[in-house]
RNA sequence: GGAGGGGUAGCGAAGUCUGGCUAAACGCGGCGGACUGUAAAUCCGCUCCUUCGGGUUCGGUGGUUCGAAUCCACUCCCCUCCA
C-alpha cells in the first residue's frame, strides 16, 4: 500500500497543503521529510511521539527523515497550544534537553544512517538581527501572520514580539532544510499548520513559486471520553525509562478503553491492516480478553524500550496482578515498584501489627491493621497473613533487600530493608 | 462601632430549645470484601485511639451539675445586614 493511503487508513492525516502534489512526489522518489521538536523538556512523552511515528513510517517506506531539534527556536518558545506567554528557559537547560532528546531519537530511528538529526541553533544563532530583518522579515506580511489561528487566539490576552516571531523562525528552518538537506515535506501536529504554511510561503517567495515544498498535519488525538490523550494517573507518560518505567509504560497501553484501542493500534504500531482488522474483530467479540490492548502494549513498548522490556513488563504485570510476587528478581521489583509508596525499614523481626503501623506507616492504626489482617487483606511477599501475632522477618526474601506488602486487591507498598 | 447567624469526625450536615438512651443520625469521600476484563455499574462490611479494662473528642478557657456537643460566663474565628 502507498504510504499516504496507509496513513489515510490510519486516520493520521489532518491537512495537506497539496494532496495530489504530495502523492506524486512520494510515489516518484525517496523524499526528505522533517519533524521538529523544541527542547522544552529532557524527554519526549507519548504525545510528542505521534508525528515521529509518522516520520518513522516514511522511513520504513524508503524515505529520508530529518529530525530537527529546536535548540534555537526552543530558546524562544512556540506560542502553539499555549494560552499565555512561555517562561524562557536558560540556555543551559536548552542544551541539556537537546542532548537528551537527540539520544532518544537515536533509539527510535536507529543507527544505520538512514536519517539525520539537525539542530536549528546551528543556523539561527549565526544570523544577525539585520540579516534577519532584511532577508526574512521583509517577506512576512504582518496581516497574514496575525490571521493565523495560533496568533489570533492570543491577541486578546497578549503576546510578546518574541513569540510572535516564532513562525518566521520555523519558516526559516524549513527553507534551510529545503536548500541544504533536500527536505521537501514538513510534518507536524494539527497546531503546527500555521507554522508549516509559513515555511512553504517563504520557500515559494525565495525559491520560486514552482518550488516543491509540502506540509502535512496529523489530527489532534482525543480519547473516546473527549479528554486529552496521553495522561495517566501519574501525569504524562514519558519515553524516558527513568521517568516512566517500561512496566508503567506497558500498563498505560494495556489499560486503554475498548473504544480507543483500534485507533491507537493504527497510530502507534507498525502492524498492517490485516492484523489490525483482526484485532478489531476480537475487541468486538471478546472484549474481556483484551487481546488488542495487550498487542498494543507489546508493540509500543517494544518500539520504545525494546523486546526485553516487554518481557520484563509482562512478568511484573503477571506477578503484581496475580499476587504471586515471590519469584520477581530484585531489578524487576525496582522497576515495578518505582512509583509505588516506599518506606525504609530495619531488618529487625517485629510483630506484624506493630510493623504495619509503627515501622512502615502502611496502616493508620492498630485497630485498622487488625481489621485488615482479619479480613485477609494483607499479604507479605505474596503470602496472605491472617494471624495478628505473626512475626515478620524483613530480610528473609529478595536478597534481604525488600519486603513487598499488598493491602487489598491491588495496593502495593515496598519496604526497603536497611 | 451596632444587629443577627454560625463554628460538630477527611468534607457536607443533623443533634443544642426538652442535659444522661450519643463516640455522636444521615450523605459524600476513603478503605476492605463480593462480582468483573487490571473496565463501568452494583451489592456487603469498616471508617477517633486502645495494651479491649478503657481513653480522648463537638473553636478555646473556665463554670453549673452525679452527668454537658447540649445550660451559664468570658474569649477567638467566620458569614450577612446596618453605620
Amino acid at each position: 500500500m502507498n504510504i499516504l493511503d496507509d496513513l489515510k487508513w490510519r486516520g493520521a492525516i489532518n491537512q495537506e497543503t497539496d494532496h495530489d502534489g504530495l502523492y506524486d512526489l512520494v510515489n516518484k522518489k525517496s523524499v526528505g521529510l522533517y519533524v521538529g521538536i523544541d527542547p522544552t523538556g529532557d524527554s519526549m512523552h507519548i504525545g510528542h511521539l505521534i508525528p515521529f511515528m509518522i516520520l518513522k513510517r516514511f522511513q520504513l517506506a524508503g524515505h529520508h527523515p530529518v529530525i530537527l531539534i529546536g535548540g534555537g527556536t526552543g530558546s524562544i518558545g512556540d506560542p502553539s497550544g499555549k494560552k499565555s506567554e512561555r517562561v524562557l528557559q536558560t540556555m543551559d537547560q536548552v542544551h541539556h534537553n537537546q542532548e537528551a532528546l537527540t539520544h532518544q531519537m537515536e533509539k527510535l530511528f536507529g543507527q544505520d544512517g538512514s536519517f539525520e538529526i539537525v539542530n536549528n541553533y546551528d543556523w539561527l544563532s549565526k544570523m544577525s538581527l539585520l540579516d534577519f530583518l532584511r532577508d526574512y522579515g521583509k517577506l512576512f506580511n504582518i496581516n497574514t501572520m496575525i490571521r493565523k489561528e495560533i496568533i489570533a487566539s492570543r491577541l486578546e490576552a497578549g503576546i510578546s514580539f518574541t513569540e510572535f516571531t516564532y513562525q518566521i523562525l520555523q519558516g526559516v528552518d524549513f527553507l534551510h532544510l529545503f536548500r541544504y538537506n533536500d527536505v521537501q515535506v514538513q510534518l507536524g501536529g494539527a497546531d503546527q499548520w500555521g507554522n508549516i504554511t509559513s515555511g512553504i510561503d517563504l520557500i515559494h517567495k525565495v525559491e520560486g513559486s514552482d518550488a516543491q515544498a509540502y506540509g502535512m498535519t496529523i489530527p489532534l488525538l482525543l480519547k473516546a471520553d473527549g479528554t486529552k490523550f496521553g495522561k495517566s494517573e501519574g501525569g504524562n507518560v514519558w519515553l524516558d525509562p527513568e521517568k516512566t518505567t517500561p512496566y508503567e509504560f506497558y500498563q498505560f497501553w494495556l489499560n486503554q478503553d475498548d473504544r480507543d484501542v483500534v485507533k491507537y493500534l493504527k497510530y502507534f504500531t507498525f502492524l498492517d491492516k490485516t492484523e489490525i482488522d483482526d484485532l478489531e474483530k476480537k475487541v468486538q467479540t471478546h472484549p474481556e480478553k483484551r487481546e488488542a490492548q495487550r498487542r498494543l502494549a507489546q508493540e509500543v513498548t517494544k518500539f520504545v524500550h525494546g523486546p526485553k522490556a516487554v518481557e520484563s513488563a509482562e512478568r511484573i504485570s503477571k506477578a503484581l496482578f496475580s499476587g504471586e510476587v515471590a519469584d520477581l528478581t530484585t531489578t524487576e521489583i525496582e522497576q515495578g515498584f518505582k512509583n509505588m509508596p516506599t518506606v525504609n525499614v530495619s531488618s529487625e523481626p517485629l510483630n506484624i501489627v506493630q510493623w504495619l503501623v509503627d515501622a512502615t506507616k502502611i496502616e493508620s492504626s492498630r485497630r485498622q491493621a487488625r481489621e485488615d489482617i482479619n479480613n485477609g487483606a494483607i499479604r507479605i511477599n505474596g503470602a496472605k497473613i491472617q494471624d495478628t501475632d505473626f512475626e515478620i522477618n524483613p530480610s528473609d526474601k529478595f536478597d534481604g533487600k525488600f519486603v513487598i506488602v499488598r493491602r487489598g486487591k491491588k495496593r502495593y507498598f515496598l519496604a526497603r530493608v536497611k
